[in-house]
DNA sequence: CTACTAACGTGTATTTTTTACGCTTTTTTG
DNA sequence: CAAAAAAGCGTAAAAAATACACGTTAGTAG
């Protein structure tokens, strides 16, 4: 290898996605355990390195997969980090992504991402990770809050019925403010993404929600 | 190598930036003529391999500087393309970037430009480009469209002074829309970017308009 | 069984932002 | 010097965001 190879040779690409959920008002973020060498032990986002043969969204779905055991995700591209030193062994630049998956889901999870050494940490129960991997998920955690406001990655987060109070503080633990519940519903409904089912069904409250779904298809729409 | 190093090996990466202008009303995106192999001939946008010693932007800056002459320029990551054939010699991942040179500048640098093989193409008149540039460069040009709605970016559009007049006819043209004179000023100005100073030019029209120059600092700011 | 409370749902008033557009001023042109 | 073109100033209407009052439905305490 001359001197001019060692400029460009021994580069990688990462790819890596920060699975987020919220569960009882708390937003968590899915971290595997590192069984090998570099930062053996430590707690990173699910990723790996990307393989020649597939494209970037299908090489982040297979280490999903393979890390986690999730088969289904919707995820979306929202960076690049790409700093020297972001990985001791070679020059590895990292495209990153970030997914959601809903809090009903996550229970039928727990013994799948058990075995995997995958957990779920509160967002601000974070450790230290390996790699840059702190840094990626402070913007993946701003990324999904803008994410939020645009409807598609909404529908995610609730697959099945739900009810605008459980929607609203989704919506509350994401983005870490209040709203006002009659000009959330207002918001949300004007928008014409979900429809009522007829059903009521009591979540916290005393008086029994109406419970919604989202339609077939969604368009890609501002929501604040 | 063993079968599964191929899987990962011979990976590398592009940094590619588009850079556009704005000359009389039209915008333009500069290209640059490959000298070697592969797609030899063929307009490209400006960029090249990372190096390993380098970050992201360094990198991307450094290109542009080696293929067009341009030192100073500021630039915007804006997506990742990692299609797995968008490079017949190996597996490359391209980080893009955009950046934008106000029209004074591109007289300045119009002979730089000749000798380096560079040239400003009309956006609707670019020629089919070497590698998945076209598709970059789509994508480049709608989030010119969104960057110049949040502030930052207008300012390399007129580092000097300007007329409201001159701005919004820069606007219009990378939107492709007209506005409504009078409040586009209002607009403008409520946004207390730009400062008036106390001279008047004539620009196009009859009537003098006044000469305006941003502000030192400018906050992050959403305009439309 | 009733009264009270907590949470849900509906409607309306107010404020702010956006959009539309009339009118005056300054310069060029015939 | 009158007409036309472009800049600038101001106000009115429409739309969107925000604030908030009030009625409804269940659980709960006595």
């Amino acid at each position: 290898m001359n001197v001019k190879d060692k400029l460009y040779k021994n580069q990688g690409i990462h790819v890596i996605t920060a699975i987020f959920t919220v569960e009882q008002g708390i937003t968590k973020v899915l971290l595997v355990k590192r069984k090998n060498e570099p930062f053996l032990g430590d707690w990173i986002l699910t990723g790996g390195a990307l393989y020649n043969n597939e494209d970037l969204l299908s090489g982040a779905k297979r280490e999903i997969a393979e890390k986690t055991g999730i088969k289904e995700i919707d995820i979306y591209q929202f960076g690049v980090f790409g700093s020297v030193a972001r990985s001791p062994v070679m020059r590895m630049v990292a495209v990153a992504y970030i997914g959601v998956i809903d809090s009903k889901r996550v229970q039928v999870l727990r013994e799948t991402l058990r075995t995997s050494n995958a957990d779920w940490f509160p967002i601000d129960r974070v450790p230290p990770l390996g790699y840059d991997h702190n840094e990626i998920l402070i913007e993946a955690l701003k990324e999904l809050q803008k994410k939020i406001i645009s409807s598609t990655i909404l529908k995610s987060l609730f697959p099945g019925i739900f009810s605008l109070p459980e929607l609203q503080k989704v919506y509350e633990a994401i983005l870490g403010t209040k709203m006002d519940r009659r000009n959330f519903r207002k918001k949300i409904l004007s928008l014409d993404l979900i429809e009522d089912t007829g059903e009521t069904a009591k979540f916290e409250g005393k008086k029994p929600a109406k419970q919604y779904r989202f339609k077939k298809k969604i368009a890609e729409k501002k929501v604040f």
